[in-house]
DNA sequence: GCCAACGTTGGC
DNA sequence: GCCAACGTTGGC
């Protein structure tokens, strides 16, 4: 490590929002796993996956729990393994099973989160669309989908001092 | 259960 | 390279 190029290093991003449908895998199967940590399997989306590939051990993320009533953020994990293939892809018997992809090149990776907090209440996607300062957020915009994504350090800031 | 928005596939 | 068809996501 020399003393150049610390401008890129900040630019990456730190914090992510990861969805879950709290009926597949919630917070509370989070905190239940063994080490409190999962691999995060099952993703088979492009961009998704290339943030997934950009995440650094330590860099936090807020858990949402997609697919529930409501729709929320419920708390934070971390990452702690840094992007490596999803075994599923090679399984047949799994239903993320990508007969396309080749354990010489895998298409599909993923990273090993841990828990960290679970919020003492959950943060709807309502009261998230109230705030201005989450106006920008991915999470808000029309049609998005994305199952992995960037949040600001703002962002990050503004959603725990809701929480 | 409905359906809008999105990503992927494949014919041309 | 276009675009219609299809499958999926996810709020409502």
């Amino acid at each position: 490590m020399g003393k150049s190029k610390t401008s890129n290093a900040s630019a990456r991003p730190r914090y992510w929002l990861m969805k879950s449908e709290p009926s597949a895998f919630s917070i509370d199967d989070l905190a239940r796993a063994s080490k409190q940590t999962t691999c995060w399997e099952g993703v088979r989306n492009y961009q998704a996956r290339n943030f997934m590939r950009s995440m650094a051990v330590g860099d936090r993320v807020l858990f949402y729990h997609s697919n529930a009533d409501p729709p929320a953020v419920v708390g934070i994990a971390e990452v702690v393994r840094t992007a490596y293939p999803d075994p599923t892809q090679f399984d047949k018997a799994d239903i993320h099973y990508d007969p396309d992809s080749v354990p010489a090149n895998p298409r599909w990776d993923l990273v090993d989160i841990k828990y960290i907090k679970k919020f003492s209440a959950p943060l709807p996607l309502d009261r998230l669309r109230g705030e201005p300062k989450l106006k920008g957020m991915v999470l808000l915009r029309k049609g998005s989908r994305l199952s992995v994504q960037p949040v600001t350090a703002a962002e990050w800031a503004h959603i725990l001092s809701l929480a």
